[in-house]
DNA sequence: TCATATACTACACACGCTGTGCACTTTAGC
DNA sequence: GCTAAAGTGCACAGCGTGTGTAGTATATGA
């Protein structure tokens, strides 16, 4: 993956603002997989020559964009609940709650990087972090249960992040969010159900 | 979607069965996304001008293959334990089993599917009949409990029924057994304990 | 065994998408 | 206002899907 210079000039700033929302938007519309580069400089009114000055391919622009909406979208904000929660059990109802209002916004996006993250290595490497930086949010969970004594057998540490982080899959939130049109209280304390009668005692 | 015409020569069907599998074959290994026409063809020993004699698209492909399989892998067999079983509970238990015993081999082309029902709308209709189906099972399942009075609160028949239903997603499956390198044992074990611990009394 | 329909080959082509090269014009910033 | 950066316009290579068409090999029934 060529890495682009950052910009000096306000303009390009501007210019690549423009572009990320333009791909976030026809994303969320139609998803990655049926956005082109051309549609993408369209809407930002732009020249395709031009997306290619800022993103040098469209796994990067991909990438680029999920980093920059979890920054525009506030991750720490969301996760606070769950961290400041007074004991394990609570982290975890939070945790459901935090998944129910957070990721249904990343639905699309998900989507996209699991998608390229098939064909491309860049794109792997790169959401194997995130994933990775998730499975670390869910060992935390799980040994927060363990400590308090609160991890109901047969679940280990390892055991239980595992399971915790597969069930935060786009998968479900997008089956009963989208699919099965759930609203996102009753997915989140349905969620918040299943965790807490599968892992606490 | 053209639907080509059933082969009536012994060397169609003799060919069609190696496209099919030198397309499964292909999908294993490097997925769907990564696998193109003439891969497909050249693996069988014929022309790509052939393939299409055979099938319409790569749509068509796809959705003639994941029917092949479903066929081939004698999926009936496989969730008789399901309703054989003595009451609901083990029921649900069996079903963990299925899952872990069935869906790791389809994995392959349920990331084929799943990907291509974004892009292309037969392939939508026919993914979507798919999952109607496994959707079904679940509020069979749900139903069971419920009429066994062992439906845990605060779960209906319709809730239980599309968590469950998400909760067998490809997500998850994926997530244990090929990226937590979880071996399809454990895998149904610690499931069937989600399944028991969240839905029944 | 031979005639005929069917399966298949070997080319060709149109079309859409990605990514790059290059000469040119516009714009920002000192 | 001058200069460097940003953006345009057009051309091109490469790869993928899907179709057309004329000709060749093969199965099958009379």
């Amino acid at each position: 993956m060529t890495t682009i210079d950052e910009p000096t000039n306000a303009r390009s700033r501007r210019t690549r603002q423009a572009l990320l929302t333009a791909a976030r938007d026809l994303i969320e519309e139609h998803g990655f997989g049926a956005v082109t580069m051309t549609q993408v400089a369209e809407r930002a009114g732009v020249t395709r020559r031009a997306l290619y000055l800022h993103f040098a391919s469209r796994t990067d622009l991909l990438t680029e964009l999920f980093d920059h909406v979890n920054d525009t979208e506030d991750l720490a904000a969301s996760t606070r609940p769950v961290w400041d929660a007074p004991d394990a059990v609570t982290a975890l109802d939070e945790w459901a709650r935090h998944l129910a209002r957070y990721h249904p916004r990343l639905i699309g996006l998900a989507r996209a990087a699991d998608h390229a993250r098939r064909s491309d290595p860049d794109a792997a490497a790169h959401w194997d972090l995130v994933r990775a930086d998730w499975h670390d949010h869910c060992r935390r969970l799980a040994q927060w249960l363990d400590h308090d004594g609160r991890l109901a057998p047969p679940w280990t540490v390892a055991t239980a992040a595992d399971m915790l982080w597969a069930l935060m899959s786009f998968d479900v939130v997008e089956g009963l969010i989208v699919d099965r049109d759930w609203p996102p209280d009753q997915f989140a304390t349905h969620l918040a159900t299943v965790f807490r009668a599968t892992f606490t005692l």
